[in-house]
DNA sequence: CATATAATTCGAAATACTTCGAATTATCGA
DNA sequence: TCGATAATTCGAAGTATTTCGAATTATATG
């Protein structure tokens, strides 16, 4: 498989991360943030994340660190800011994984 | 929500303990162990999982009582046994959130 | 009841995770 | 080029996790 579900179950297990991971999917693609995000209005930046939860903003990009190494969120530089991405191929593939889980018990 | 996504999350984080569910899902409602199982041919119970992985029967009743907590395991005495069975409702509700994340990202 | 088997609890050791603040690196704008 | 802003790296503290072995509890059987 191209993404590990261990590292994936891994990356959402803490409350902290999982919050952020969301924040980030929901500003994904789209205008939503409406010129507030100071990075730009198709993703959120490192910034927008630490404006958003109360955590220091090493900590934040400790947690972003631990998202991109997952798989579940894309990360590329915007000159002074760093753009978030989400990958939700990754997340889907998780979900997937689980689902065939979920069927090891069927028709039985 | 009837299951803490971010418990299932840290139970599924653990590469032994994701194995152990796996083998009690796919053990779950059959009678594949064709007997094998000095328990009951309708389940796994914790001495199967003891003879199949290469950890202390400590560990694995602590990893046991990890699934229980987060609602994907659930289990009965039977007799001297333990018996594993199965939840997959509460991994069927962990995939469906993770849907939901995805489809938070979409017609963006 | 005594012994054997199954499983749990307890305490401890090693490791990993979460978080912070301080120092550092990268980039932008005047 | 210099100062400001954005983000990362580093080291440290506190906490949680993983695993074990020994002791304990629960149940079955002779």
């Amino acid at each position: 498989m191209k993404y590990d579900p261990v590292e994936i179950f891994k990356a959402l297990s803490n409350p902290s991360r999982l919050e952020i991971l969301k924040f980030i999917y929901e500003s994904g693609f789209t205008g939503t943030l409406e010129g507030e995000s100071i990075c730009c209005e198709q993703c959120s930046c490192m910034g927008d994340v630490v404006g958003k939860f109360n955590l220091a903003p090493s900590t934040i990009s400790h947690h972003a660190k631990e998202l991109v190494r997952s798989g579940l969120v894309k990360m590329e530089r915007d000159g002074q800011y760093m753009r978030l991405l989400p990958n939700p191929e990754a997340l889907q593939a998780a979900a997937e994984y689980m689902e065939k889980v979920v069927d090891s018990t069927k028709g039985k």
